[in-house]
Order: structure tokens, then C-alpha cells, then sequence
RNA sequence: GCCGCUGUGGCGAAAUGGCAGACGCACCGGACUUAAAAUCCGUUGGGAUUUACCUCCCGUGCCGGUUCGAGUCCGGCCAGCGGCACCA
């Protein structure tokens, strides 16, 4: 019937000192100007990734990055840093929309809750978050920013000429709506049937959609793009100087996929027109023997001849009801139609047949092809599956019946012949250059941001329709607030449910309002910049705000893999937008970003709910103690690594602060926790003052590189030291306490006043060491003969190095093992090893 | 298929090119206890040999290389995980 005695009482003082710091504001950070703000101070802005508050609640990989930051936060306030440490919630998007469908209930309900709860959890975890500075994308007062910063993407275009973004008004080409950042185009998109809306690339995973994994179609609608395409080229190059995981970057240069190559114009003589190709290798220009046009490609009506329409037709059709993952799925064989019509390859003037085939994207390059089957394994299939002519026109060719697909030098290729593939493909670029015939050109794979959705929970676009023309809101309008509707559902056409709202849509006598909303990722691009200046209802965050807090970018933001590129490119380009429209002072938003690693349930596998591995941080908290909690969450291993959770590993770490709890505290005959006997001001032995200072050293340069699974061993070697019969000083134990808190809050605070010391530990310096006293004056160094170990020495730190040598030679191991053979060498690192060469 | 990450005890892991396995878990043994829990102390990579202290051999996914010396550096594989996937 009794409740199982606490190894220490965590559950008594842990909602106390989390309600010390609320009373207190302890973590409150003054802005520039503000009362209580210490110029003096260098800045630190230490982000985490702010949640979507699920119907869930938070799991335990959420902790895990909140707990690294907050270690951060923690450690730099001690260190004399003004951290900016902030929380919000990024809450507009699907499921609360979904529930909402279901339930009839409104979103906003749904997610006020939610956002409770979660706040809640955070709270019991005991993050020092400058809660002051809360931000949630639904927010009128938030969103109304992230409309403002809409219009100013509708309001600029990029200049190639400057390689940035200017104001409209300096455009000076004919439409305007031609070049805008954020522009209207019917496009074939991603339409969910299921979700009622469209989605981005992004968010299509094997042809059905990443949220509920509905089937995916291609649809022609007219939707709003962001225009982040023309930020290609610098969103690669400016990632260079980043303090990124180099696989990130390589995620996102990927995505980008940036190509180098030449346009090449190909004239088809029975129509007068000409078809321009892209390809990225032009030295095989002479064995390109066919060309393939996607079926969508605009010029197909008008090189198709009489007696293959209706083939081209059929196909056509065929493909227009395909979806995506059909697409995909039938990706091995190939199919295609011929058109009738015939080219030139200019650089041979020989009549090549047109095909469409829809292994030719229409999103990239011209939409069509020059066909080279020798050396591209996708036209090589295609040519034999269709007997099409192959003609090799790089070498060695080993084997006539493979595809060469790559480096080799150029034959059957006239003037390029004997030029390597390096040589060839710019001799071949300039040459068709000179000739009028092509030009150098880059592609990529990146395409512009779908950036619409047929939804309701989002934000509305502050737009308004007047005679078929769009129009912007001035910012006196905003925010433009969504309407209250009873049905959420889609209304299946297309058509976003705001349609519903008859009266909200009507903007004047002759204006309509848009109906889409924006795209969950919206919030999330510019949410960080708020945080500097949550509450400024004039601006999106002041000059001032943003340049102290944003010098150099956010300085430490941790994160999940899963938004390696979608958030995290997005995010970028917005800020470069701002950024060149001097909104805000850095060209990129995020100095350092690092990637915990997702945390797997106690079997190895990734939790969920349908294998009933989840753990769940409000029992562990029950159990076992919010610092324990944190303490375990950084003692699996390293951040980023991807590792399982293990409930044996949790009682661990649970010990050993219950170890920490009895350093200082025992209990009496009535059961009762009070001040330990052994504690007392007394001198630090020699081999003690060594381990407080090698424990501080190791701590400090841990937390510095982020290894705290080894600070928190460091820490245990540390109070094992001080844990036995003897007596206890208070000096060592001070330190420990101070060294700890930014790991266990609750536990060192509680401990520090218990102990009577001054104020509270968050307002301690971190400790600094004396390396003098990390220096022994003996040391035990390896001797090894053939690198193998055969025995020790204990030698004066600076016993030179002929002298160790006499040494080691007499040392009966090493006679025995070098026994009747002869010494080649000696290696002698002073303070390290001896190691003895014999044969 | 391409790109990236990771392979070390029974488990999570640690190790500026220099004593492999710190720290923790689990296991085993001991102390305390009427008993149990908790706590404290100790053992624990595998093998051979020995009464015992000892001593020796093997060992960081596999094969090779550089080096006095490789878990660490280089080359070639293999496996697991993640991402991309007809991008011309």
C-alpha cells in the first residue's frame, strides 16, 4: 500500500523552483533599451525548433533538442552571455483542421488546448524559456506580420542585373506580374482528392500525400508560387561559410540540384519551328540520333503529323490519367509514341524522328531532349525498346552492347575527336555559341514554391480580385483575420472552404477576396525574427531588436533531420528577401545549426503509436523527476546520433542524482532528509583539487562542443570521488552544484539553498580551472616492445627522454621480450610511451 | 541506381595516431537487514594456462596499405539506417 520511497524528494522541490523561476521571471531577457539590459554583455540567441502542439501531447523526442538548448542557455547566462531563449508554437496546419472536420469543433478551440497542454509539459521539464516572448503563428498579432511579409514578396521581383530583390517599382519591363516574387500561374500541381487541397513537392512522398499518405494526382490549377527559384544560385553558395552538418548542406544542394550545360536549338524543317533542348552534355552532340519531347510540351499539336495523331493522341490520354505514383511505378519500361516529324542535329545536318515519350519532364530543362542511347542509360533503353539508332561517339567502347555513360574521349565526332569529355563539352558550348546555335546554361532541379492551400486553418492571403486582376491589401488592413464557418470540409471542386463564407469574400461592390490560404510553412519562415520583438505592434521586430539579437544569425538552432529541406530552405529564402529588401542585417538566418538524432523506443524501432513503443515524458517525470528526465535524455550518447530508449538507462542517471541528493543530505531516525555530518569547510586534498579542476575542465569543454553524455560521465566521476566516509568539502560540492545545474535545475538549486550559500545557482559565474593543478609530477607511461604492452613505468613528468629509455631497457619485461633479438629503434614521446623495436 | 550517415563487450557508449572498452546499464559476489527493497563495496571483452599472484594469445564489420604504433589516416569491399530517385 505504500507509496515506493523516492530515492530523494524531486517531487516535492521540482514544481517549486519551477514556480520560482515563473514568479521570478528569471529568465526574462531585456531587449536593448530595456530595463535591466546589460550592454556590457555579449549576445547569445540559442533557438529551438518550436512544435506543432499535436493532439498528442509532447514525446520524448521533443525533450531531447529542448534539453540541449536549454543546457546552452543555461551555461552562457552563467558565462555573462544575454541569451535570447525562446518558445512558441508554430500551430496553423492539418490535423487540427481535420478534427475539426470531424468534430465540428473550431480549430482555434482545438488548438488553445493543445497549446495548454503542451506548454504545460515544457514547463515541467523546467526549460528557462523567457515565456514573456511566446509566439503562435495563429496569432492575429503574429500572422499579420506573416502577411506583411507576403505583400513584400508580391511587391518585389528579383534583378538578375544586382542578383537580388528589389521593390517593384524599379522594374522597368512590360508586366509587372510577369516578375514578382509572388506571382499566380496555372500549373500543374499536386491535388489530394482525399485532403481537398493541393500540396508542395515537398510534401508528396512516393505519389501520396506526407500527411495521411492520400493518393496524389497532377492537376492544371490556378494557384500562388513563390518565386525562390531565382534564389538558386545564392541559396547554394551562401550555404558554404554556414556552421552546418556538411550532410545538410549537401541535402539541400541536392534538392537544389543545380546543373551546368548548354541550351541547343534543333530547326524542324516541315514546320519552321525550332525545338531548343537542355542537356548537360553537349560533346554528344553527334550521337544523339533521336529526340523526346515530354507529352504536355506546347509544341506537339504542331509537329504532329496527320497519320500519327491519333497514336499521339492516345498517348496523351493515357498519361494525363496517370498520378504520379503510376508514373513512378511503370518507370522501368519505357513507352512512347513517334510524332511524325523529323529535326536537324546541327552539328551534322542528319534528320533525326521527334518521339514523346513521358520519361521527358515537363517542370525541367526546355521539356525535351536530344536523344544520345550510347551514352545515357534512360535513352539507350528507350532506343532499344524501339530499335531506334545507337551511335557511340565517346571512347573506349569495350562493349557494343552497354551504354557508356561516362568520361572518355570523343570519336565519330569530327572537330572533337581525341578531346577528352572535359575538353569536349566547353569546346562543343563556345563552338555553338559562335555559331548562333546554342549557349551555356544552368539548370535546376529546384522548381518555384507551390505556395497555396485549399484550407482553412491558415492564413488568408491579403489579396483581392477585381476584373480578373489581383491586387494587394495596404498593411492598414491587416491582419485579415479568417471567417468563422460552421463546415470546414473541402468543398471538393478546388474551391477552399473560405468559398463558403459569402459574406467575407465580398471585399467591395466589384472586388472579391482570395479564398486560398497559405501553407503551414509560412509561420515558420520568419518566427525566429519575432522572437526578438514579440510584442512590437508597428513592425515585424525593430531595427534595434533585430540587430543586436541577430548579429552573426541565431548562434545555436537545433533541430530534426526531417526539415533538412523544407523549412530550413524556405526560412532561408525569405530571409534573404528581407535581407535584401534591409529588413534584417544578415544574408543568412542560422549561423550553427545542429541535428539531434530521432530517439527510438526500448525495441530499436522508430516510435509510434501503432507499435505501442512510445514513451511518454509525463511518466518518466512521475517516476523518476523532470531532471532526471533531462539528464538521461543527453546521458544516451551523443545529440546527434539516432539511439533507443531504455528504462534501465533512466534509473541510472535517476541514482546517481539521488547520489548527488546524499553528498550533502541524510536522513535521520524520523526519516527526515537533513544536512549531511560529513560536510565541512575543509582543506581540498591534492588528488581532490585535481579532480574538481579536471571536472570543471571537462564539463566546460564539453558543454562548448556539445558532448554532454560525456560532461554528465565527468560529473559522476566527479561525485564518486567525493562519495564515501570521509569527510565532505563544501568547496568541491559547490562547485558540482554549479556544474550540474545547467543539466539538473531543480536538484543543484534545491541543494545550493539547503546548503545556505549565496542568492541562487542560475546566478552563479561558471567556475574556471587552473591547469597547474591538472599537472602531475609523476607519470605512468606504457613501455611496449613491438607496440605490443609489456609493462609500466613510473617516471617524473620530465624525465628526459635518454633517461626513461635506460629506464624501460631494464625493465624485466622488456629483457624477457627482447630476449636474443636485436633493437632496431627506440620511440621515446616524453609524458607518453615507450615503445621498443626488436627482430 | 545515386548521395549521405553508422558499424567497438550482453546493452547505451568512451578513446588530440600512443595502455581499447571511461561513465552508465545488466549480470555475479560481498556488506548492511529478522527478511526484502534501497544503499554501500567489489568482479565482469573472449580464450589458454595456473593452487594462486602471474603470464601468454586473440579482439573495434571484412580485405589490404601507410606508420615504431591504426578503432582513429588511405584504398577496396560488406551490412544496417536515412535521403533522392527517369532532373537529360
Amino acid at each position: 500500500m505504500n507509496e515506493k520511497r523516492k530515492p530523494y524528494p524531486y517531487d516535492q522541490f521540482e514544481p517549486r523552483w519551477q514556480e520560482f523561476w515563473e514568479t521570478n521571471e528569471t529568465f526574462k531577457t531585456p531587449n536593448p533599451g530595456e530595463l535591466g539590459f546589460d550592454v556590457s554583455k555579449p549576445k547569445y540567441y540559442v533557438l529551438d525548433m518550436f512544435p506543432y502542439p499535436s493532439g498528442e501531447g509532447l514525446h520524448v523526442g521533443h525533450p531531447e533538442g529542448y534539453t540541449a538548448t536549454d543546457i546552452i542557455a543555461r551555461y552562457k547566462r552563467m558565462r555573462g552571455y544575454n541569451v535570447l531563449h525562446p518558445m512558441g508554437w508554430d500551430a496553423f496546419g492539418l490535423p487540427a483542421e481535420q478534427y475539426a472536420i470531424k468534430t465540428g469543433q473550431h480549430p482555434r478551440i482545438t488548438t488553445e488546448r493543445n497549446v495548454t497542454r503542451f506548454k504545460k509539459q515544457l514547463q515541467r521539464i523546467g526549460f528557462s524559456y523567457d515565456w514573456s516572448r511566446e509566439v503562435n503563428t495563429t496569432d492575429p498579432n503574429y500572422f499579420k506580420w506573416t502577411q506583411w511579409i507576403f505583400l513584400k514578396l508580391y511587391n518585389s521581383w528579383f534583378n538578375p542585373a544586382t542578383n537580388q530583390a528589389e521593390p517593384v517599382e524599379t522594374y522597368t519591363g512590360t508586366d509587372v506580374n510577369n516578375v514578382r516574387l509572388a506571382y499566380v500561374a496555372e500549373v500543374p500541381v499536386n491535388w489530394c482528392p482525399e485532403l481537398g487541397t493541393v500540396l508542395a513537392n515537398e510534401e508528396v512522398i512516393d505519389g501520396k500525400s506526407e500527411v495521411g499518405g492520400f493518393p496524389v494526382v497532377r492537376k492544371p490549377m490556378r494557384q500562388w508560387m513563390l518565386r525562390i527559384t531565382s534564389y538558386a544560385e545564392r541559396l547554394i553558395d551562401e550555404l558554404d561559410p554556414l556552421d552546418w552538418p556538411e550532410g545538410i548542406k549537401l541535402l539541400q544542394k541536392n534538392w537544389i540540384g543545380k546543373s551546368e550545360g548548354a541550351l541547343v536549338g534543333f530547326q524542324i524543317p516541315d514546320c519552321g519551328l525550332r525545338l531548343s533542348v537542355f542537356t548537360t552534355r553537349p560533346d554528344t552532340l553527334f550521337g544523339a540520333t533521336y529526340m523526346v519531347i515530354a507529352p504536355e510540351h506546347a509544341i506537339v499539336d504542331a509537329i504532329t503529323t496527320p497519320t500519327q495523331k491519333e497514336a499521339v493522341a492516345d498517348y496523351r490520354k493515357q498519361i494525363a490519367g496517370k498520378s504520379d505514383m503510376d508514373r513512378t511505378e511503370l518507370a522501368k519500361e519505357k513507352t512512347g509514341v513517334f510524332t511524325g516529324s523529323y529535326a536537324v542535329n546541327p552539328v551534322n545536318e542528319e534528320r533525326i524522328p521527334i518521339w514523346i515519350a513521358d520519361y521527358v519532364l515537363t517542370g525541367y530543362g526546355t521539356g525535351a531532349i536530344m536523344a544520345v542511347p550510347a551514352h545515357d542509360e534512360r535513352d539507350w533503353e528507350f532506343a532499344k525498346k524501339f530499335d531506334l539508332p545507337i551511335r557511340f561517339v565517346v571512347g573506349p567502347v569495350e562493349d557494343e552492347d552497354k551504354c557508356f555513360a561516362l568520361s572518355g574521349v570523343a570519336l565519330n565526332s569530327k572537330f572533337l575527336n581525341g578531346m577528352t569529355t572535359a575538353e569536349a563539352k566547353p569546346f562543343m558550348t563556345t563552338w555553338l555559341e559562335d555559331q548562333g546555335l546554342g549557349k551555356r546554361t544552368i539548370n535546376y532541379k529546384l522548381r518555384d514554391w507551390l505556395f497555396s492551400r485549399q484550407r482553412y486553418w491558415g492564413e488568408p492571403f491579403p489579396i483581392v480580385w477585381e476584373n480578373g486582376q489581383h491586387r494587394a491589401l495596404t498593411p492598414v488592413e491587416l491582419p485579415l483575420t479568417p471567417p468563422p464557418l460552421d463546415d470546414f470540409k473541402p468543398t471538393g471542386t478546388g474551391e477552399p472552404p473560405l468559398a463558403r463564407a459569402t459574406d467575407w469574400i465580398r471585399y467591395s461592390e466589384t472586388a472579391t477576396r482570395e479564398t486560398n490560404t497559405m501553407p503551414q510553412w509560412a509561420g515558420s519562415c520568419w518566427y525566429y525574427l519575432r522572437y526578438c520583438d514579440p510584442t512590437n505592434s508597428e513592425m515585424f521586430v525593430s531595427k534595434e531588436a533585430e540587430n543586436y539579437w541577430m548579429n552573426n544569425g541565431v548562434d545555436l538552432y537545433v533541430g530534426g533531420t526531417e526539415h533538412a529541406v523544407l523549412h530550413l530552405l524556405y526560412a532561408r529564402f525569405w530571409h534573404k528577401v528581407l535581407f535584401d529588401l534591409s529588413y534584417v542585417s544578415t544574408r543568412e538566418p542560422f549561423q550553427k545549426l545542429v541535428n539531434q538524432g530521432m530517439i527510438l523506443g526500448t525495441d530499436g524501432q522508430k516510435m509510434s503509436k501503432s507499435r505501442g513503443n512510445v514513451v511518454n515524458p509525463d511518466d518518466i517525470i512521475s517516476e523518476y523527476g523532470a531532471d532526471s528526465l533531462r539528464l538521461y535524455e543527453m546521458f544516451m550518447g551523443p545529440l546527434e546520433q539516432v539511439k533507443p530508449w531504455s528504462m534501465s538507462g533512466v534509473e541510472g542517471v535517476h541514482r546517481f542524482l539521488a547520489r548527488v541528493w546524499r553528498l550533502v543530505m541524510e536522513e535521520n531516525q524520523e526519516g527526515q532528509w537533513e544536512l549531511s555530518s560529513l560536510l565541512g569547510d575543509v582543506e581540498l586534498t591534492n588528488r581532490q583539487r585535481k579532480v574538481v579542476h579536471a571536472g570543471i575542465k571537462k564539463v566546460t569543454e564539453d558543454i562548448d562542443a556539445l558532448a554532454f553524455n560525456t560532461a554528465i560521465s565527468a560529473m559522476m566521476v566527479y561525485t564518486n570521488e567525493f562519495t564515501g566516509t570521509g569527510a565532505r568539502p563544501l568547496s568541491a560540492i559547490r562547485t558540482l552544484l554549479v556544474l550540474l545545474n545547467p543539466f539538473a535545475p531543480h536538484l543543484s538549486e534545491e541543494l545550493w539553498q539547503r546548503l545556505g550559500f549565496d542568492k541562487t545557482v542560475s546566478e552563479q559565474s561558471w567556475p574556471e580551472w587552473n591547469e597547474t593543478y591538472l599537472i602531475e609530477d609523476e607519470v605512468e607511461i606504457p613501455v611496449q616492445v613491438n607496440g605490443k604492452l609489456r609493462d609500466r613505468l613510473t617516471i617524473k613528468k620530465d624525465l628526459p627522454a635518454a633517461e626513461i629509455e635506460l629506464l624501460a631497457m631494464a625493465l624485466p619485461k622488456v629483457l624477457e621480450h627482447t630476449d636474443g633479438k636485436t633493437i632496431r629503434k627506440i620511440v621515446v614521446v616524453p609524458g607518453k610511451l615507450v615503445n621498443i623495436v626488436a627482430s
